[in-house]
DNA sequence: GTTTCGATTGTG
DNA sequence: ACAATCGAAACC
């Protein structure tokens, strides 16, 4: 029996967070469902290549906010990307990397028109939010709502015990740093390369 | 007020 | 390998 993550699961480090929330359920209240298998932390004042590193901006005020909320924010002229605001250090989140579908997986494929290989649907923080249909109007939504469009469900998998970890993707700052996690071998994961890469 | 460049993706 | 595409935020 899934059930809706409480708000207080929420309200830890990110980088705690980040792994907790490998093989939870991203819902959208049309019936679509993909599983989280990628995450990355971003750390706040801690952390250059976070968007809050320089402290509050109107963009990222809710990253400053409860834990629980999502920040989503446009890039690249092109792309949302999604992230889960976390406790712990101010202005830290969670970004969402990647999803194997779930359900409704027709109407998953539909939101993303020309691509035919499963695994390209959402492996990728711009393709997930396509997918799912989320965009800036789902900022600061508060994900343990009951009736919250967008929500995040436990269904009684647990995330791996031990995940992969490595270093972020697509940042200059802060590189080095080790706040990625996935679910090993997971063909949904993005950025094939690093798929492997223990760090 | 102006400029830079990005937590990416699809195509070549 | 590289263009697409535009707004937030850094800078003047």
């Amino acid at each position: 029996m899934p059930r809706l993550l409480p708000r207080h699961f929420y309200d830890q480090d990110a980088r705690a967070l980040a792994p907790a929330l490998l093989n939870k359920i991203l819902s959208n209240a049309d019936g679509r469902q993909g599983r989280i298998v990628e995450v990355e932390a971003y750390c706040g004042a801690e952390d250059a290549a976070a968007h809050s590193y320089r402290g509050p901006t109107p963009r990222t005020a809710v990253m400053f906010g409860p834990p629980g909320q999502l920040y989503v924010y446009f890039v690249y002229g092109l792309h949302w990307a999604a992230n889960v605001v976390a406790g712990g250090l101010p202005g830290s989140a969670v970004l969402i990397r990647a999803l194997e579908p779930v359900s409704d997986i027709e109407v998953l494929r539909k939101a993303r028109p020309g691509i035919s290989r499963p695994t390209l649907i959402a492996s990728g923080p711009g393709r997930l939010t396509k997918a799912m249909g989320i965009t800036g109007d789902d900022n600061r939504t508060d994900l343990s709502s009951p009736s919250a469009r967008i929500q995040l469900w436990d269904d009684g998998v647990d995330p791996p015990s031990r995940p992969v970890q490595s270093r972020r993707v697509g940042i200059t700052r802060a590189a080095d740093e080790p706040w990625r996690w996935h679910v090993e071998g997971n063909a949904h994961v993005s950025h094939r390369s690093a798929r492997q890469k223990k760090e």
